[in-house]
DNA sequence: CTTTACCTTTACGTAAACGTTAAGTAGTCT
DNA sequence: AGACTACTTAACGTTTACGTAAAGGTAAAG
């Protein structure tokens, strides 16, 4: 008998409507049981939508997360399969070190901002803290 | 005479349509001079759209990007600006660093699964370059 | 003058990712 | 039994970020 969880569980826990949770079913990114007409998450319902939310805040649409996950849990035993995974694998690679690229840039502007603005208010004698 | 271009000279630097250009200036993140009724982008705005491109690479909205875009030339007199200046910074800090935690994350992943992949289709005969 | 290239505005269309009622079901508490 | 709580399906609405005609202006080349 391991864990569980409902709708409303997963939604407060990730912070999202349950709406959008029965959305993501419908877009067959997640297949809950049912116990009647209730779904009822297992754990690896709940890693799925881990996985779902990551790749949200990395800006990929639903279609490509839905590759991803479904790929994830993948028959790994055909080698057209695998094939096709290492070449997603390796497109996918460089959109995130891109990404990452355009992270580092930004975060070092800011810290320039931040110390010139910082500069600037306590010439003025306000505090930044 | 500094250097100027044209619509599409940007749009084809930047691998857009001329249709997204005009809808940034609707959006007020651009504003090009006009000459007549032609629009004259100079090197400023060339590197205001190479700041919305990012953001967008990194999955902001128009909206931010404006923000961000119109914080980054705003007059820094005010203290009331440099303060909200902060704070923005350190939120869209924590946001980026989130973002690159993911990333990493994810990075590690396909790592592992790239190497699996791979053994497992030599042990098949296959070869992976 | 006509064609061509490049640009313009106006405006309706669209896909993605949910939000938002509306109306009903099912188990639990009092 | 009645109310309350948590869930369900169905379906129309909304926002964002452009796409896609339609209809036309303007300058240079032939």
């Amino acid at each position: 008998m391991s864990q569980t969880f409902s709708i409303t569980e997963l939604a407060e826990e990730f912070d999202v409507t349950t709406r959008t949770i029965r959305y993501y079913e419908d877009e067959g990114l997640l297949k809950p049981t049912r116990q009647g007409q209730r779904r009822i998450y297992n754990v690896g319902d709940r890693v799925r939508l881990k996985l779902i939310m990551r790749g949200k805040r990395l800006g990929f649409s639903l279609a490509e997360i839905k590759e991803m996950v479904n790929m994830y849990d993948a028959d790994p035993s055909e080698v057209a399969q695998l094939k096709l995974f290492l070449t997603k694998i390796r497109e996918r690679r460089a959109v995130l070190m891109q990404q990452r690229e355009d992270i580092d840039s930004i975060l070092g502007e800011l810290d320039r901002l931040e110390d010139t603005s910082r500069g600037l208010l306590e010439s003025k004698g306000v505090p930044t803290e």
